[in-house]
DNA sequence: CCCAATGTAGACAGACCTGTCTGGTAATGT
DNA sequence: ACATTACCAGACAGGTCTGTCTACATTGGG
């Protein structure tokens, strides 16, 4: 045992953070279901924030490296990726897109974590953007925007609506903001 | 002087809770800030939850005043109102939807600050709904789903996108959502 | 005029928060 | 074998949180 205390904490941070809220979990709950002693928790993270941002980066690596699985090229691979995002947030307990409730949390746009948001947002429309070029599309700039429109209006709608709403409505969606 | 105690608890509540987040915002500020004592508080309110869902519910019935303004029926109503919504959310000291913060910050999906938002949407897609059917269009329930997926797509670009992007982006996939 | 409602000021309890510190144990690398 | 590193257990400080309480002032309706 042992030289894996640091995964124990960042897997039950992304557990509680993600199903309760950064907010209302304290490092006290974190290190006790972790297992794990206040001084290790410390010494591998110098403060809460600090986990914050390890917590979001962790599943921005998650997602990119999701993507990177999905096959096709163009529209296909567009497709594929959203195919996947509405099945996410279809499934039981999607509790929201992790990077917008922690937005939501952070209302200082200068905090630390809002910054790896920041980036998420960034790589996704730069994924969009590849995506759209490669399918010939006339203007990927605009597309993209209007691409991660759709995405965040899909994690939106699986965290507060009847788990199907979301799925179906994006595909209608995509296909009306695609053909154009 | 003195029979606003209320008000004043209330309009603090507002910009405090709005602008910083609900969880970040302590009653001990709320009355500091509206200058009332304590006491007097709990005299209104029994909880902070209660305080949290009579700010939520304001918000709604102010929401649901301003729309009830805007001239035109069917689609031109239609463009009327997420020209506003791509106004206010394109407009400085934009922090996001209210609602979807709230609900973001608050897990529990049987708080009673999650169901005023589930008014909220429900209304907002009866609206929708309405005015779908006003234009003849041919199926207002699935239009109604896009719109409200639309309305929430606005609000997120609005918080972490620049400031034009979300009410450019909102023009150009209402036009696509809504001819089809 | 009096009573009830509404207001102010602030102490207090009990819980929880983050972050530091001490002290001791087990595994690892050289 | 031994030093280093990682780990566990838990006390502690200093702060903030919600909600209750006492004690007193003001105001409006009957």
């Amino acid at each position: 045992m042992a030289r894996d205390a640091r995964r124990r904490i960042l897997d039950t941070a992304a557990r509680l953070f993600y199903g309760e809220g950064v907010h209302t979990v304290g490092i006290d709950r974190i290190i006790a279901e972790a297992g794990v002693a206040k001084a290790t928790f410390y010494h591998h993270f110098k403060s809460k924030d600090a986990l914050v941002c390890a917590y979001l980066t962790a599943h921005f690596d998650g997602q990119r490296a999701e993507f990177a699985t999905l096959p096709g090229t163009g529209r296909a691979k567009l497709e594929a990726v959203f195919a996947r995002i509405a099945e996410v947030c279809a499934s039981p307990g999607f509790r929201g897109c992790a990077f917008l409730n922690a937005a939501a949390e952070f209302a200082d746009p200068a905090h630390p974590a809002r910054g790896v948001v920041a980036e998420y947002r960034a790589w996704f429309r730069s994924l969009m953007r590849r995506l759209l070029a490669e399918e010939g599309h006339p203007d990927p700039e605009a597309g993209s925007r209007l691409l991660l429109l759709l995405r965040d209006a899909t994690a939106v709608s699986g965290a507060l609506d009847p788990p199907d709403q979301a799925r179906e409505t994006t595909e209608a969606a995509l296909d009306r903001l695609l053909t154009a």
